[in-house]
RNA sequence: CGAGGUGUGGCUCAGUUUGGUAGAGCGCUGCGUUCGGGACGCAGAGGCCGCAGGUUCAAAUCCUGUCACCUCGACCA
């Protein structure tokens, strides 16, 4: 490719839209534009760049024994409303009607379509087990994009079905899938962590997230810093540490004026907020229930959610709860009737605990489940881990990061195999449902992650596995014929030998060259100088350290094969 | 969904308070000089000031509505 050819508008100043590195670059390099609002363009260089990561996916996933397959974007309601998902997707389903006024939505996920696919064509324990992918664009109405191709409307996903006869079938594929997401983001370059996850909207039990660690990441991840358990926040948790026996102590109310907050609470009486049990009212689809947890932690909604299986989960407004003495901030467990109490585990080991008195302008010294002070219907892990606690699988201590999402896997099991039947007949002639996985890589947020953890000042620093393209060579100035015949023959030598390399043939100065070359990010700078030309060299310079050296004309081809492969290895 | 902010040439922005008929820098075109880290000079091109109404002799500027985009937030009793 010649530089004068090429469409890569450089920008020298950021637009004001971008707020995160890998999106002013983006733009700054001329690879990304935006069309509407989490809806882009990918310029030619983004889209190279785009092509090598699904390339090394499909490497991965077909050595494990992925078939890619294609789909189509567009998906009618019928499978949607089959699975139950059509009514609890949501804002985020992107909804289209045809000329018919029927409904259809763009698909912002395809476990329906694949599902109803599949039970159309498998029958028999003999076709299984199969895995079946596809490389495409993914539509979810996202209630807020943000950060460039980081939370897009549209966007380029990877997803991968695996298809088993059981849990064992399905243990072997999911463990296939882990080593496969493993070895793409190694090659893509990134540091990440693979951790345990919550399986949200998609369902299942048994998911990892992919995390690439990153200070723009929208996830927080905990990690100990001793031995290798990471989960996201929402699902990391930990059983109570065991408490030491106490007295309990008798029950005691004390006046507690403009005490609405735990924290007020624990400096009007002088304690710890660990000593104080939280009485949070929450409306589960339309439901009062209470949830109790220590003062000093918080709930976890997510696990709520999923412990209590229901679609809408909220805090109850203060007009909801605040009926009779009632009042928010003076809240507590004794003597409550007729509404469900649920307490994070770490609630019924504590001693002489404070509570509110649910009079309004007091608080409960010395109240102990133990003793049944309170009722409690049922005890689960309810809340956040938090940075600093003891790690759950050993001695060490819990730390937390940053870190962009940029691939799922998930252990569906059974649940759209029973919604949609997908059976088929055992060796035994019984029908069973089969025993589904499923895993997304974000294509396009991998190319972000990929940029947010390596760039430099001046811009883009690619690793070469998946940069647009390998070399650049910048002839100094077009004046001495000698300067533009080596670089124009090196080019036509270098990319006969499949190397990728773009040719500055722009009539710019050096500066403008340089600049740009930094900016768009070529792991290697080929420049040809007078000075260096007359010794029979050309120079060559590394973006990832800035290193310089000088090559024979005749041997930077060489020099180039060898460079490029010990760089693409993992 | 709630709150805040912004829409003026391809990009970054000034001008809006106090209405008087549109500017700067970068980029772009031409010529000349220069040219190994975003050169300089001269001469140009390019904008119905997001859109629609209204007020006024006169609106980028004031009023109303609307659309788009950006940021923050989404309740811890």
């Amino acid at each position: 490719m010649r530089a004068s050819k090429m469409f890569a508008p450089t920008l020298r100043e950021v637009p004001a839209e971008a707020e995160i590195i890998s999106h002013k670059l983006m733009l700054r390099a001329g690879m990304l534009r935006k069309v509407a609002s989490g809806v882009y363009t990918y310029l030619p260089l983004a889209w190279r760049t785009i092509h090598k990561i699904e390339n090394i996916i499909r490497e991965e996933m077909d050595a494990k024994g992925g078939q890619e397959l294609l789909m189509p974007a567009v998906q009618p309601a019928e499978i949607w409303q089959e699975s139950g998902r059509w009514g609890v997707y949501g804002a985020e389903m992107w909804r289209v009607k045809d000329r018919h006024d029927r409904d259809f939505c763009l698909g912002p996920t395809h476990e329906e379509m694949i599902s109803t696919i599949f039970r159309g064509e498998v029958r028999s324990y003999k076709q299984l087990p199969q895995m079946l992918y596809q490389i495409q664009t993914k539509y979810r109405d996202e209630r807020r994009p943000r950060f460039g191709l980081m939370r897009s409307r549209e966007f380029i996903m990877k997803d991968l079905y695996s298809f088993d006869a059981d849990e064992a079938g399905l243990a072997v594929s999911y463990d296939l899938m882990y080593d496969a997401y493993s070895r793409v983001f190694s090659r893509c370059g990134l540091n990440f962590r693979p951790v345990e996850a919550d399986s949200g909207a998609i369902g299942g039990k048994g998911s990892h997230e992919f995390m690439a660690l990153a200070e723009a990441g929208e996830s927080a991840i905990l990690y100990c810093d001793t031995c290798d358990y990471a989960a996201t926040d929402e699902i990391a948790g930990r059983e109570p540490l065991p408490v030491e026996p106490q007295e309990m102590l008798a029950i005691e109310k004390v006046d507690t004026p403009a005490c609405e907050s735990v924290e007020k609470v624990a400096e009007f009486l002088g304690v710890a907020t660990d000593r104080i049990v939280k009485t949070m009212y929450y409306l589960a689809d339309g439901e009062l229930v209470i949830v109790l947890v220590r003062g000093d932690r918080r709930i976890n909604e997510i696990k709520l959610q999923a412990l209590l299986g229901v679609n809408e989960l909220v805090l109850a407004d203060n007009a909801t709860i605040e009926k009779g003495t009632l009042k928010v901030g003076y809240l507590g467990p004794v003597g409550v009737e007729g509404v469900r109490i649920l307490a994070d585990a770490e609630v019924p080991v504590m001693y002489n605990v404070i509570v509110g008195s649910n009079d309004g302008e007091s608080h409960l010294l010395n109240v102990n489940y133990q003793r049944g002070d309170f009722r409690i219907d049922e005890v689960a892990d309810l809340r956040y881990l938090e940075e600093g606690e003891q790690c759950p699988h050993c001695h060490g201590h819990i730390k937390m990061a940053r870190g962009i999402e940029v691939g799922q896997i998930f252990k569906l099991h059974t649940k759209y195999s029973d919604a949609l039947n997908v059976v088929y007949t055992g060796e035994d002639g019984q029908e069973r449902p089969v025993v589904m996985g499923c895993y997304g890589i974000g294509v396009g947020r991998t190319m972000a992650a990929v940029i947010e953890q390596s760039y430099d000042d001046d811009g883009i620093i690619w690793p070469m596995a998946v940069a647009p393209y390998q070399a650049i060579i910048i002839p100094v100035n077009d004046r001495e014929p000698e300067l533009t015949a080596t670089a124009e023959q090196l080019y036509t030598e270098l990319t006969a030998a499949g190397i990728e390399v773009v040719l500055d043939d722009r009539q710019e100065r050096a500066g403008v060259k340089f600049k740009d070359a930094d900016l768009i990010g070529y792991p290697v700078r080929v420049t040809i100088g007078a000075k260096s030309l007359a010794r029979g060299n050309v120079e060559v310079k590394l973006r990832k350290n800035g290193e310089m050296l000088e090559v024979p004309v005749a041997e930077l081809r060489g020099w180039l094969q060898e460079y490029i492969k010990q760089e693409m290895a993992i």
